[in-house]
DNA sequence: TGTTCACTGGGCAATGTGTTCAGCCGCAAG
DNA sequence: CTTGCGGCTGAACACATTGCCCAGTGAACA
């Protein structure tokens, strides 16, 4: 489960030119192709390579507004509400959390007028108590794993 | 810019199954090859697919705690805050938002002690206020762009 | 010393890729 | 109505890559 130097080097290799082969990685790392495909295996198989799945632009899409709502859920309906988000195409991800909100959703929409229709979807649930919402206004450091790998890699 | 059904059925079979390769796509889409590429290419010219890299999982490299961590700015630190967290390999994320914070960032920790020490290096920075931190306990929904891909080429 | 493990370098058949082509069709403009 | 355009099809081609196998080597370890 530890990522020594080479798997490093892997991950970030194909981070940043997705579509090199591993003929082409074993050259460029200067080791033998069967190496390079073990570790691409035992990399997949750990669960540290996830998949290869396309980077979707929601903006792209048609959804250029992100915003993140915080939501407070009233006791014991945390199993319905994430059922219930579960079903909105708008919301890309949720997570349960400590702190003041109970769960916070990353959510997209086509314009800030159709944020607030997918808000109401959102929030117009029983057992959402309150919602505070945060519009994204920039994006100064994109969703990156890079110099965690790095790092990573160094560490071991 | 507009995505239509066989782009959507394009994605989504992609997503599922990212090892697919264009052959097998069109086989399994009933178009010819060619038409497969053709829209592929599109696809990526326009910005819809950004591309395949790997999706790593923070946990499985050694990571399994996440956070998101609301910061409030300083007026007029805004840049150098950004580059000070840009630098901090744990910081995931990072969006500028309207609302009660400034910053909204996604951060993670080997454990919830090493959380300490990061939100120690991410608001030890002088244009940094205020910090709410919100540890992440469970991700019923990951971040996941199919429903909405489904949903964009519907409309259109 | 002997065993295990990862890496090497090579070889093989099978498959997929990038590319190009002519032909067909629907559609919109002239 | 006819022309031109754009998108799709089905096919072809040379080429590179993949998945798989193997024997040999070196390092770590019991």
């Amino acid at each position: 489960m530890a990522i020594d130097r080479l798997d490093g080097r892997i991950i970030v290799l194909l981070a940043r030119e997705p579509r090199i082969g591993v003929l082409e990685m074993s050259r460029r790392l200067g080791v033998a192709r069967g190496t390079v495909q073990a570790r691409l295996d035992r990399l997949q198989s750990n669960g540290v390579i996830r998949g290869f799945g396309p980077q979707v632009d929601p903006a792209a899409l048609g959804y250029p507004v992100t915003a993140f709502a915080t939501l407070e859920i009233r006791q014991g309906q945390g199993a319905d509400v994430r059922a219930h988000l579960a079903t909105v195409p708008e919301v890309l991800e949720l997570h349960t959390t400590t702190g003041r909100g109970d769960m916070l959703c990353r959510l997209v929409a086509r314009s800030n007028a159709d944020l607030q229709r997918v808000i109401d979807r959102v929030v117009g649930f029983d057992g959402i108590v309150r919602a505070a919402t945060a519009i994204v206004m920039e994006n100064p450091v994109p969703l990156r794993i890079i110099p965690l790998v790095e790092q990573a890699a160094l560490q071991e």
